[in-house]
DNA sequence: GAGTGGTCTAGACCACATG
DNA sequence: ATGTGGTCTAGACCACTCT
């Protein structure tokens, strides 16, 4: 890892850079332990302190958990204590409940301007549009339309997405190797259409939440762009100023 | 440290609490620098390193501000680079504009069940309630409710709130002594009311984003409860998924 | 040059999980 | 008992800022 070469970024962040490129390489895959520090120390010719910081970073910005005496592990989807993190919405009473998700439309259609500007790609460019209702108890929330890049997506079908009990960003992850890592949202109140309306069973012009979200994988590379209605006259939308 | 169980809490948990309640107790002012590491280091009798993950805590949970070369300082809402983050709000093309402030109200009332429920007071404690517009490049966007605890901003009025350009926690921060660390905040898609409307400037019924939001100080103690409505027609309220 | 935070090392010991 | 992450030390040197 000492490189002759005069180099510009510390120790760790080269490190964690490496560790970051084995992630995207699939070296090691959602839910499995990465090396102990001591050998990724070894392996590095650097002292534990050093391997510790990088993976500290990578620990923070939720790629990769620790859980002392057994291991360093990689973020998945799956696991809800550690990814189960980009819905916000909770009831009233602020206790969780479990969601359920109904896709009901899958095809691939050329980026429209505005899907091409948001994900990075050319005008016409393949993307596959989802669309797909989320329900609290049995009570539809959600409206949700997905654009997706289509080179990542590419056997994407309604009966895949139906099929399990899994997140979508779960099933991505699992079936197609693509794991979110941040996203950015933007958010508006507006008043319901008539499709939303319908789906969310509401008046034409009723309020709702807007919902506007780019996802991006490693290296800040968009894949997926939504937007989604939130009908929050029983649920809000919770953001942690920290 | 602590009396409950025999739990006991790492050095340098020990000193980040220490720290904390010095913050708390006004020994170093916002802005000012605290001692050096080294300095901290030999007051309590322990290695820079362990001073050093104590103010890595503080920094990342924006507590403090570190900078390489000249020390470590106190943040400061006055500061844009630091502490001012809490406004989420943007104008469509994401360039951010510098807000204007107009408060127009202000008057010492007692807690209403949901304000004394939010601010952890009893029913009828005193709060001083404020309203105020929001203004971004001459165009009034946000009509913003808070309800202060009366303890902590006894001599508050409408024309100290009125004086000099600076924000509210900025001015709370150095005309009160309160520091705003974190806060907590919960989005809605309503329909304006009568007195909503006027104030925006739009039509009854418009869609309008409701944030409510509580504010805490050190030690997670809740002093501002905060109803803001936000007109989104041009503007969005962004939101990181880290 | 002096003082600050930032990186890195080598080694010790503690706390937790598992066989 | 062993292996893992978590804490702590003492000291070295680097990078930045100011005088």
């Amino acid at each position: 890892m000492r490189s002759t070469a005069p180099t510009f970024s510390p120790l760790y962040r080269q490190i964690k850079d490496f560790l970051i490129a084995s992630l995207e390489r699939g070296e090691w895959g959602p839910g499995d332990a990465i090396p102990s520090e001591g050998e990724l120390a070894q392996r590095f010719n650097v002292s534990q302190g050093t391997v510790r910081k990088a993976i500290d970073e990578m620990a923070a910005e939720n790629m990769l958990v620790r859980r002392q005496g057994k291991g360093t592990f990689v973020s998945t989807h799956s696991d809800p204590r550690s990814f189960y993190r980009f819905l916000r919405l909770l009831p009233d009473d602020g206790v969780a409940v479990p969601s359920v998700s109904k896709p009901f439309f899958c095809e691939k259609i050329p980026a429209s301007p505005e899907v091409a500007r948001e994900l990075g790609l050319r005008l016409g460019d393949p993307v596959i549009h989802v669309k797909r209702l989320l329900s609290f108890a049995g009570q539809t929330v959600v409206f949700d339309q997905l654009y997706l890049v289509g080179d990542l997506f590419n056997e994407l079908t309604l009966e895949a997405l139906r099929a399990g009990e899994r997140s979508l960003y779960s099933l991505f992850e699992s079936d197609f190797g693509v794991r979110m890592i941040s996203a950015e949202e933007r958010l508006r109140a507006v008043a319901a259409d008539a499709e939303s309306a319908g789906h969310l069973g509401v008046d034409v012009g009723a309020p709702l939440l807007l919902v506007e979200r780019t996802a991006y994988t490693y290296g800040n590379k968009p894949v997926e762009w939504r937007r989604g209605l939130y009908c929050t006259a029983h649920h809000y939308y919770r953001n942690d100023l920290g």
